[in-house]
DNA sequence: TTTTAGCACTTAAGGCGGTTGAGTGCTATT
DNA sequence: AATAGCACTCAACCGCCTTAAGTGCTAAAA
């Protein structure tokens, strides 16, 4: 049946079936598997001895090996690979838990939605961090685009994609062009060649060129019907940047596991620091939260040293700095309010 | 000159020169200040013995306490304030580190790039968290707008305002409209508009809604100009989004610090990510990294699960799972190809 | 009255030795 | 080939002691 040497250790159906049971094990519990405890849970009667010869073989090939000379074996990657390629008995998903999973996704509307809860889905059901890349179709199709002048001849470019994307580009002309004729452009294209593939439209544009007409103007009431609809909703959610935020681990007095998972969940979740970016923007000058005062128990270890900074003499935002109640204030506060200054002025130039 | 009460102690000159010194040296090494080390620190010749009686007034206010009965003090909120109100000298700082700071600030385009390195700014010279709130100007004013008609008389909204953000929204319109009469009502609305702030524009549409011309069509050569340059850069950079990151921290292997800082540190690094999912859309199916087979150090301890998902039968993106070398495969792996296969119909239906 | 010296006391932290329990490798036997 | 027995290893835990830092209190000195 099995081919066997006696100089290279044999991975005889026996030994695999061994490997997998232990690696199942330390899948279950973390702790490195002893003879005894395998020769239990394998459901073969053996001796722990026989099944430390065993072990023995498996360490000899790389598959699993010992912390230390008295403890159990864990597995190695090379483990791991065999028991995923071939050992693994998978389990099918319940068919109400896929009912689940249905629901939740009929449920999202637009794909940036979809995807965010596909990566929350993912790490929701495994308790580890879920990712999703942003969908990138073979073939791109072009749904829109659209100009915008800056200074110079930079031109921001708006080019929304049929998964609904929007990527903007800024790009260098050769020649300036004004507002109109930008728009002008923009107009011809997205008449002219939404829905066809990205690449292909280079191609199209010169063939198509003069083939254009326009038969606008008299739909403009149902623009204003539209637009009152969308300046109604204006609603300007905010957002922040946020940067460093493992330097906070260098901090003896926040390094505990809980204290760090905390801030970082609160730093995901946002709301909480937005809520709190938008009471230091009322006040002008740097301002300090220090421990509770921030009113939020993820802070209880931290000040956060906040300045708004104005764009053309109006408070357009904050900016600021966390990090433990022992920081270096009289360095930390000059650095916020030159940097606020700088941003402030560093944005009106534009 | 300084009053005194026997029964309340007394916040008198010397004591506040004590707070602020000890406050000073718990922020240089962290630990607890004790009489004998404030002795020498502060420039008075007392005894440690009186300086005792003074921490101990510092205590009953409440600006001051001892981790346990044998520490020294450590600084409270309180003492932290007072010493920030009142006692704090601050450093300006240094002509050349300004002259930096301002090249820096120089070199950045885009208000998205300036916010983002004024973040990373004041990480880096705090060595802690740098935090930016998005310019949120007082007076938003409207650039441009774009409509792209989705399913149903759902129209998603593309607002485009001063500071160069983009502001996406999905409005639900009363009746529907075509793609070109939506294409028109934009066109409409960018040339009236623009530049006008947003809450006026309502306003200002009833009052001009008759007063537009168009003056168009003969700059197409120009449009085709730009938007060659446009297509030609059509990089669809890639993007994933991550949750549950926090999880990680609760696997045993992983999570001594220096171990998690890494992995956050790649996770927010992104292109390594980035480059290992984009390894994982090639093949497809469920595909396994265990260990070092990542290619990744932040990774050692760690395997990804992905599977590629499609949309209309084109591979169009990576999703995954991040967790300890010891995971569950048999559940996570059905549970990734489950996700991705819901996700690529998901996408597909719209 | 303020400051100081002296003293008893408290506490965290570190080192040391012993014990326990889980596990191993080897050898001789079945 | 499988097993039993045995000596050995090692991490982890416990209790014990010591050390160092610092405290509060009281009584004496300035």
């Amino acid at each position: 049946m099995t081919t066997k040497k006696s100089s290279q250790p044999a991975v005889n159906e026996r030994a695999q079936h061994f490997l997998k049971v232990l690696i199942e094990r330390y899948i279950r519990d973390g702790q490195p598997v002893g003879s005894r405890t395998l020769a239990k849970d394998a459901g073969i009667d053996l001796s722990p001895a026989t099944i430390r010869n065993v072990m023995s073989d498996l360490e000899e090939l790389g598959l699993v090996n010992s912390p230390h000379t008295s403890a159990g074996r864990v597995p190695t990657s090379s483990g791991y690979r065999i028991f995923v390629d071939s050992l693994l008995t998978i389990k099918p998903l319940q068919q109400v838990e896929i009912g689940q999973l249905e629901r939740e996704f009929a449920s999202r509307a637009d794909p940036r939605n979809l995807v965010k809860s596909a990566s929350n889905l993912l790490s929701n059901m495994t308790h580890m961090a879920g990712v999703v890349l942003i969908p990138r179709p073979k073939q791109v199709v072009y749904r829109q685009i659209e100009f915008i002048p800056l200074s110079g001849n930079r031109v921001l470019t708006i080019l929304v994609t049929s998964d609904g994307e929007v990527h903007n580009k800024i790009i260098e002309t050769q020649s300036t062009y004004s507002q109109s004729q930008l728009i002008q452009a923009a107009n011809f294209l997205n008449e002219s060649y939404s829905g066809k593939p990205l690449e292909a439209i280079r191609g199209l544009l010169v063939e198509e060129m003069e083939k254009t007409k326009q038969q606008m103007n008299d739909l403009m009431s149902d623009a204003l019907s539209i637009a009152n609809n969308v300046f109604e909703i204006d609603g300007n959610e905010g957002d922040y940047i946020l940067a460093g935020q493992t330097n906070l681990m260098d901090f003896d007095e926040l390094s505990n596991l809980d204290n760090i998972r905390n801030l970082f969940d609160t730093f995901a979740e946002k709301s909480q620091i937005l809520h709190l970016l938008d009471r230091a923007m009322t006040a002008d000058g740097v301002q300090i939260f220090i421990g509770e005062e921030s009113g939020y128990d993820s802070f209880d270890n931290c000040s956060i040293v906040t300045s708004s900074y104005e764009i053309d003499n109006d408070v357009a935002g904050v900016l600021g700095v966390i990090g433990p109640t022992r920081m270096a204030y009289d360095r930390v506060i000059p650095i916020v309010d030159i940097t606020a200054k700088l941003l402030g002025s560093a944005l009106k130039h534009q």
